[in-house]
Formats: structure tokens, C-alpha cells, sequence
DNA sequence: GCGTAACATGTTACCGGTAACATACATGAT
DNA sequence: ATCATGTATGTTACCGGTAACATGTTACGC
């Protein structure tokens, strides 16, 4: 053992400054280069004492395996693009969790993110996008954007890189995706509030442009005429999947004369809105009004009262989306192997949801609603 | 030329679904893989015409430069590393936009993104940091993680990779750094509320944990020191840079009888939450209450009334991160050249503060304060 | 004692580019 | 005519790994 750590020492070792390479670590142990390889990979047969002046020589040369060298020759960079908005508006718990579980779907693996901003103008011409992700600098493609993807994807697509879509199912049906069922999911909250014997139900919707958006709106709807229930449009809210703007919204719905005993918001976020507009307006959730969301995000827990609401397995997703890439990749993404998968949406009830009340049938007006202020934040409403 | 298209339409094209190399082009177009390499990259010389057939070739091969290649010879990988919180990355206005910023000052280079979660375990490991950025995978790295980096920072700094904070310093003063003048801007905001009048001044200070919070509530204290003016801890509401908690906080601070005629929010997110407050409670902005805020986001100018705030320049701060980051690439990072940049941040006055009224010495209670069924929300508060 | 299999290591070629140097021809100045 | 210079192209080697194949050694069963 000394005589190794003596030789190392007065061989000659990298040039400062330069990281040390295999060929350093063979000229060191006085072995081959492909024992030096097959000794930091555990490939292949080494003897235990081989083995040990190898790992010896790259702690002292302070080595490190460069990826590039290898990924040459395995003709693979050991990158996966995500694309996703950088800007989102829209839930960024929602992408965080979905890219939280691509990275827990990437642990093990020797796979890294390379990071594209879906509004980037540079999806929009074809060539850039070629240029940006299929020049061997991504293996595949993950794409969480949950609009303007369309154009970008197909081009993509033609390029032959493996791809898929999470979230926002794309109208080109040559693309996979996986999504969560918003339909399903959002008809089972729906269901949920009918089934408390609601039939006065407020909804606050997502912005129109979402695909997520109008399918739990379409859901709700649905749900509803199933139930022979009408919509009272005055009861249907426009949000943007933002707190605000459904707080303020809300403010003015329930302290209508005519207002309804429950509230299905499709997201978590809208729901906290109309969960505070109820408490200023002096409202009980949910002896009085019954609030459901779509998400459940952290904060669905950390409110009282708890929010009943629909979970979506956004982690799931993201390691859905790794695994079928992986395959893909693997498999050297010759095949067409389209997936459409929709993961099912799972109805957690909370304490936000009650019974709806026989005695109270909303004839009178809510406790304190005439009290507060009205026209303040009825004028202002324009403004947010 | 019609002869170049005939000879190349015979000659041997590359293996269906294998990408063309240059090889491919070489032996399709007659001349050396050099000539192809020279004429692609306009380096060197080029005959007019051979640049053509090379050009030519290259469409017709769909051929897409191979960056593992170039990499390797060049000894570097054109990815640059960010690291960030990964639920802060997407959606979070302040990330988005440094990023945005980091993406246009890379428009036109070749470099890409490499995208890291600052939250992830495998930082706390010195050896996994180094598995995981240093290998030949980034030629720099650009933190943007407002808390929990000093222990990676640290470990980056000595493995010579090019590394600089953006926003939230470190401690460690061997580490370069870009941030906003925090403490400047702040106590800009705070002189002009100051200036307008006002002596009873509230604050909604961030977490305690963030470095810019404290360095803003610094600046917001010493500034009314400076100016002989106490501050009045019940004034002081400890917020979390969200809106929710801050309107909740707000409503209780404003709906006191002694009651600040200005407030300085730490961020723009919270002075949302102080505008929605007043609004309910019944408090007109500015006339009654001045509201500033910090950072300048989108929202700032979305509301009535517009908010006057302090503008961060956080598209700035990721260009400048870039531009340092490229030299020390372009330098080889041989000199250990710190930059410890504080960027100036400009005070935008609008239409949320004005000046103190004389009259309105805040003696009786706000118009509607008392209207409110106040119970809900003071109880309610924990909750939130 | 010999053949076979497991073990241990080395050799060669190659991944797809590019730097460095070499070669060849044209052009224009001396 | 000669030489320096600019232009156009080719050759070779190399970046840092790994696959594939070759070689040599040891161990074990028959």
C-alpha cells in the first residue's frame, strides 16, 4: 500500500489548472485507461487492489468523470428539456410540483434539467427551436405549458425528440400528454356539494384560455343538468385562477339578496378568495356556505376552515412524464408510442363542505352585509 | 449547380434515422469534413461555391450541428447553471423576471440553461454539488436562492467553478454577489412618506428570514430615526411577502382607533393586501391612507390606485449576472475577481400615497370601522 | 494434465466536431 | 522572374470517454 501512495506522488501528475482525466489516473497507476474507466464504473472485472489505487489516484488528482466525453460516444447528453412559462400567472405551486416530481422521477439517474421559457419568442420559429433543443443538447422533451404550446410541440414533434405534455391537453392528437381528469375531478366535487343537497351552486371559473380551465367548467355544467339542476349565470363568477380577483368577485356575489348556499371554485387559490370575502362579509363556512376548490394545494390545509377540495397528482405527472421518456429514449424513440393519459383527480372533503341547511333558504340577507361599506369595493372591482 | 443536386441526390446519403454528420456532408459534397466545419461556422476560408453545396447538403440532410462534439474539444458544455427554489422559478414575479433577464443577455450566444432546485438535498452534500454542476456540465452557475446557499456557495467557490449570487447576499464575502440597494430603496420610500407628511407610519415588514426583508426593515427604521420620528411597534405588522396574511394583518392594524396614515409594505404583494384592507374597512387610498410598496411588479400598475412603489431591477440584475459570468468563462476564471454589485433602486411615485391630511388627525375611528362584523376575521386570523 | 470458464487487463477504434499545420494555387509587388 | 501574401482546401491529431475485441492469467472440474 505505501509503495502506491509513493509512486503516485512522484508521478506526473495534471498540469495544474487542468482537471485531471483518465489518462491522468493511468499514468499514475501505471494501469490502462479502460481499467481506469471500468474501476470508477464498476464494469466489468478489476481486482479489488487495482480498484483501490484507481480510487486512490482520483481522490488525490481530485477527479472528476467528464460527461461530455462519455456522452459523445453513448450519443446522448444526459439532458431533458422542460418547458414551461416562466412568468405563470397561474399557480406556480402548480408547476413547482410537477417539476419537483420530474427531479424526484430524476434522482438515481444521471439526468439533468435544461430550463426553456415556453413564452420565449423563440418557439416560434422552427428553426430555433431545432436549433435550441434538438442539437444533441436534450434527450427529450417535457412540456408543462399550459397554453400557445401547440405551435412549438408539432415542430418538436417533426424533429423526431421525444416529447410530451403535461397538463393542458394539446389539440394535435399525434402528441402525447399526461393530464390529470379535470372532468372527473371536478364533477365529483360537483357531485359532492349535490349530494349535501346544495342546489343553489355559485362556480368561479378559470381563465377561458385554459384547457384545465373549461373542462371543470364543462364538468360543472354538466354535473348540474345530470342533477336537473339549472346554472344561475349571476352565480357564475370569471376569475383568473388568481385570489384577488375572486375575493373581490365574491365580495359582490354573496351579499346578494339571492346568493348561493355552496361554491365550487376550479382552483384552490379562487377558493381562498371566496372563503375571505365570505368571512368580511360575515358568512359562516361552512354552516352557511359550503366552498369547494380544485388542487389542493398547501394552503387548502392551512385555512380554517380546511378546504375541501380536489387533489390533483401533479407530482405524479411530473414522474409520469420522466418515465415515458425515459421508455422512449431507451427505445431510441422509434416507434410512434403515443400516450394520452388522463390520472385520475381525487376528492378530499375537508371541513369547508356541510350539508346545506333546510332552514336556512338565503330569504334574508347575509348577518352584517348591509353593514359594510358596499359601494367601496363594489366601484372599485373594475380596477383589480 | 444543376449537377451538385444530381450527384448529391446519388451519392450516398447518411442511414435513415440516423442524424448527418458532418462526415456525411463531406463525403455528399466531395470535400473534407474541415471545409464542411469552416463553411458552416463562416470561419476561415470558404469558396463561394463550395459554401453553397455545403449549404445545400445540409438542407437536404436536415444536418443539425452536434454541440457533445464541439464541447469536447472546446472543453466546455455552453450550459449555464441556475439554481433557484424551484417553486419560486415559475410564477414567482422577482425569478421570472431575473431569469428573463439571464435569457435575453443569452440571446444571440449559444449558451442554455441548466436548471437546479436550491431546496434539494443533494446541495447539502459537497460531493453531490460537485456530481452534480461540476462535471463539465455548466461553465457557470448563477444562484438566485434568497436563503440556504451559503453551505453550496461555499462548496462551489472551491471547486473553481464561476459562480455569482444574485439577490439575497451571502455572508461569505469571498462570493460575488449583484443585488438591489435594499437599503437605499427602502429608505427612498420611507423619506417620501415622510416628505409628504406623514409621521405615523406603519410597516409590513417580509420574513425575517430573507436577507432584502431585513436589510428593507432596516432602512425603514433608521430612516424614521433620522428624521426624529419613533416607531410605533403596534404599527409593525410581520408579514410573509404574501397578500393574504398582509390584508388579514392590515384590516386588524387599520381598523384600530390609532391608526397609521401611511404604510410602507416590504414588497408590492403585501401593500396589495394593506390596499384591499382599506377598501373593505372603508379607508380611501391615498386620501386617508398612503400606501407604498417595493419591487414594482405587474400588479403595481394593474390597480386604482396605481401603486407607488420602489423598482427593483430584476432583468438588470440577471444581465449584469451573465455579463460577469461570461467573463470569468471567457477568462478561463484564473483571477479571483469578485464583483459586490448593489444596484441602484428607483423610487415610482404614483397615485397610492399623497400627502398627509392635516385635518384628518386619525382622532375618530375610519368611516365603516365600526359597521364591520369584526369578530371573523380578528378570530379568524390565526388560521390564515 | 488439460480444457474451460471466470477473471484481469490491454489495444484499437470511434463518437463528432475543431485546432494546428500543411499544401496548393492565384494574385500582385518588387 | 521571384517572392510574399491571400485564398481555398486537405491532413492529422486530439478532446475524454467507452464499446468491442484481444490477450493473458488463474482456478477448477474431470
Amino acid at each position: 500500500m505505501l509503495p502506491v501512495t509513493y509512486m503516485m506522488k512522484h508521478s506526473h501528475s495534471p498540469h495544474e489548472g487542468r482537471p485531471a482525466t483518465m489518462e491522468d489516473l493511468a499514468r499514475a497507476t501505471g494501469l490502462s485507461k479502460m481499467t481506469i474507466s471500468r474501476a470508477l464504473n464498476t464494469s466489468g472485472y478489476v481486482s479489488e487492489q487495482s480498484r483501490k489505487k484507481v480510487i486512490a489516484a482520483a481522490r488525490q488528482f481530485n477527479y472528476r468523470l467528464n460527461y461530455i466525453g462519455r456522452n459523445l460516444n453513448q450519443n446522448r447528453t444526459g439532458m431533458l428539456g422542460i418547458i414551461t412559462p416562466l412568468e405563470g400567472l397561474i399557480g406556480t405551486y402548480y408547476f413547482g410540483q410537477i417539476v419537483k416530481g420530474i427531479q424526484s422521477a430524476l434522482i438515481g439517474t444521471d439526468y439533468h434539467i435544461a430550463h426553456y421559457d415556453s413564452l420565449s419568442a423563440d418557439f416560434n420559429d422552427g428553426e430555433k427551436c431545432a436549433q435550441l433543443c434538438y442539437q444533441k443538447r436534450v434527450d427529450g422533451l417535457i412540456v408543462i405549458a399550459p397554453k400557445r404550446h401547440d405551435c412549438f410541440v408539432k415542430t418538436f414533434a417533426e424533429l423526431k425528440v421525444p416529447l410530451v405534455v403535461v397538463g393542458g391537453a394539446p389539440r394535435d392528437p399525434r402528441t402525447s400528454f399526461i393530464d390529470v381528469d379535470n372532468f372527473g375531478g371536478a364533477s365529483s366535487a360537483a357531485e359532492h356539494l349535490i349530494d349535501l343537497g346544495h342546489y343553489k351552486i355559485g362556480f368561479v371559473a378559470g381563465p377561458k384560455t385554459l384547457h384545465d380551465a373549461c373542462e371543470r367548467e364543462m364538468a360543472f355544467r354538466k354535473t348540474l343538468a345530470r342533477h336537473s339542476l339549472r346554472v344561475n349565470e349571476k352565480w357564475v363568477i370569471q376569475g383568473s385562477y388568481e385570489t384577488r380577483k375572486a375575493f373581490h368577485a365574491s365580495l359582490h356575489l354573496l351579499s346578494q339578496r339571492d346568493r348561493p348556499t355552496a361554491i365550487f371554485a376550479s382552483n384552490d387559490l379562487m377558493a381562498l378568495g371566496v372563503l375571505d370575502a365570505a368571512r368580511i362579509i360575515g358568512l359562516s363556512v361552512p354552516e352557511e356556505l359550503s366552498i369547494a376548490g380544485f388542487d389542493d394545494i398547501d394552503a387548502a390545509t392551512n385555512v380554517q376552515p380546511q378546504l375541501t377540495t380536489v387533489r390533483q397528482p401533479m407530482q405524479r405527472m411530473g414522474r409520469k412524464a420522466v418515465e415515458y421518456i425515459m421508455e422512449l429514449v431507451a427505445k431510441g424513440n422509434q416507434e410512434r408510442h403515443l400516450i394520452h393519459q388522463k390520472l385520475t383527480a381525487q376528492l378530499i372533503i375537508r371541513e369547508s363542505t356541510a350539508q346545506a341547511r333546510k332552514t336556512t333558504q338565503t330569504t334574508g340577507q347575509a348577518r352584517g352585509v348591509d353593514k359594510v361599506p358596499f359601494s367601496h369595493f363594489v366601484t372599485g372591482t373594475s380596477g383589480l
